[in-house]
DNA sequence: TATCCTTTGAAGTCT
DNA sequence: AGACTTCAAAGGATA
């Protein structure tokens, strides 16, 4: 079983995470990846992708176009991010922080001013920006010293582009510095953080002096004052070791000391159940409904973000920004067989970092369980939808009517695969490259036919990477097997069609390997999986 | 305006 | 213990 060492030291038992299983989707995807056909596809998009990771320069049009424009509320925040993109060039410029890439804890996410975790705030790709840097690394220089013409801004850090968390920038595992506090513990900086800073009007890392940094929170007061602190929230947490961890202790509407909001409390004034009670802060202390009124005081603590989840945050714009397709159903089915793409090693990452997410969840809100958020949504949708009988025979999971979605996924998501391509073609370097740790899994599923399931065993333990805690793989497994028991790990569904309008027309072409390839998709799920197609009709 | 859709995973409840 | 349900994010689509 690999070593999930990521964050190198930590001691938080990362091997019990467990880690999700590629089925034989993602073999499929891997294989056509390589597919020559795709190849060009593939460039096109890395050539996509790329653009928007340097950003930069290229002012060309139709890229640009296609990219989100920088929201109003973030343009704020360029100025800052510029000068975060700045330290980090100068500190890697200083060859700080080219240690192995799970040193990714001299990194700063930086959540926007409004909370990410608000119901009601969009959050935006670049909600978190993930930035490397130094961790006192928090005096703010003017921003004359943001800008360097000597070198040009890393797109990745850039407000003009969606924010895209590239592996090769920043390790999956930075967003954990937003939780954890393990590394800021007071007394204790960590050893690879060094106490300089970058001098605001050189720019060159000097030595703080004492009276102007806290060991944990080295932002000056007038600093504060001025910005706010990305990690404001967290801050009193780290500057206090036995910090109140009670969710009753916060202010109202999940403000901090700070009166910077926790991503993870959402204050019931902003999300709550439309009972359309929203007299409480005026009317408080009424002694009619005193149950309610607690309920109603309690913030509404977020539940953590899991490994996906993570990953989704964190490549959603990249998907975005590689297809034409908006709809986030259609945009998490990409992101769903990407995930099952991701080699295990890519994946442990995300499972450590969604497994200290949650640690650090934990111990900022002891006494929270999920439980406290059941039923805060509106009912969920279909749960009541098991009734008519004909669908229940035929469908676990009543669907809408359902249609494939290969296409469009095959253009934004390479790896889907034809299966013509799939069983032409042999494993690809890439695939073997991406995955080096499963290759073996990889050919034994390769050869899998078409399947109308894709997790019952996709999404079954690895043989060498048993799952940890409880029944997370049967719970994993039955839960997904609502949604997933009508997709083919290559035919995605959707409720709705994806426009093919979604696809360049070269892809459209009959001639393309990807309209063969969809025809023979739609071909195949046309015949193994007609009850899936008929599941909607009735409601 | 509110909910649905869609994904995976964690954690809850239910049988 | 296992099956099932809910929620977490996201944002266009839909009622």
């Amino acid at each position: 079983m690999p070593q999930l060492n990521g964050g190198g030291g930590d001691d938080l038992g990362a091997n019990d995470e467990l880690i999700s299983f590629k089925d034989e989707g993602e073999q499929e995807e891997k294989i056509s990846e390589n597919v020559s056909s795709e190849r060009d596809l593939d460039e096109v998009k890395s050539s996509l992708v790329n653009e928007s990771e340097n950003n930069s320069s290229s002012s060309d049009s139709e890229q640009t176009d296609r990219r989100p424009r920088p929201r109003p509320e973030l343009e704020s925040y360029e100025k800052q991010r510029e000068y975060f993109a700045e330290a980090l060039r100068r500190q890697q410029d200083g060859g700080f922080f080219k240690g192995p890439p799970y040193a990714g804890y001299p990194f700063l996410m930086i959540p926007d001013i409004t909370n990410p975790y608000l119901s009601n705030g969009s959050l935006s790709p670049s909600t978190r920006t993930y930035l490397q840097m130094k961790w006192p690394l928090l005096d703010v220089p003017g921003t004359a010293a943001l800008k360097d013409s000597r070198s040009p801004t890393p797109g990745h850090l850039s407000n003009k582009v969606p924010v895209v968390q590239h592996p090769h920038h920043v390790h999956p595992l930075t967003p954990l510095i937003t939780y954890s506090n393990e590394h800021f513990s007071p007394g204790t900086p960590p050893s690879h953080l060094s106490p300089e800073i970058l001098d605001p009007k050189t720019g060159i890392p000097r030595t703080p002096h004492p009276s102007e940094l806290s060991p944990y929170y080295p932002l000056s007061p007038g600093a504060v004052g001025q910005i706010p602190h990305p990690l404001g929230w967290l801050v009193p947490h780290l500057v206090s070791s036995r910090f109140s961890p009670h969710m009753v202790h916060h202010p109202p509407h999940g403000l901090h000391q700070t009166g910077i909001p926790h991503p993870a409390i959402v204050s019931p004034a902003i999300k709550q159940e439309p009972s359309g009670d929203n007299t409480s802060s005026s009317t408080h202390g009424k002694p009619s409904m005193p149950v309610k009124k607690e309920e109603e005081k309690k913030p509404h603590v977020k539940k953590p973000l899991n490994a996906f989840m993570l990953y989704m945050k964190e490549m959603r714009a990249k998907v975005v920004a590689e297809c034409t397709l908006k709809e986030s159903a259609a945009i998490n089915q990409i992101l769903g067989r990407r995930w099952h793409s991701l080699s295990r090693e890519e994946q442990a990452k995300y499972y450590e970092l969604a497994r200290k997410e949650r640690q650090l969840h934990s111990q900022l809100y002891p006494g929270w369980s999920a439980r406290d958020n059941y039923g805060k949504r509106k009912k969920r949708k279909r749960e009541n939808k098991p009734d008519s009988p004909h669908e229940s025979n035929f469908s676990p999971q009543p669907k809408k009517q359902c249609v494939p979605y290969l296409p469009s996924e095959k253009m934004c998501d390479s790896p889907t695969s034809s299966h013509g391509s799939m069983l032409d073609s042999p494993a690809t370097p890439s695939a073997a490259l991406a995955s080096p740790a499963a290759p073996a899994a990889t050919h034994s599923e390769q050869a899998q036919p078409l399947s109308l399931t894709t997790k019952p065993e996709g999404r079954a333990h690895h043989p060498h990477f048993p799952l940890p805690g409880k029944a997370s793989g049967s719970s994993s497994t039955s839960s997904s097997s609502s949604t997933s028991t009508a997709s083919h790990p290559s035919i995605s569904l959707l409720t709705r069609p994806i426009p093919f309008t979604t696809l360049p027309p070269s892809l459209l072409s009959p001639s393309s390997p990807f309209h063969q390839a969809a025809l023979h998709s739609h071909h195949a799920l046309l015949q193994t999986q007609p009850l899936s197609l008929v599941t909607k009709s009735v409601e």
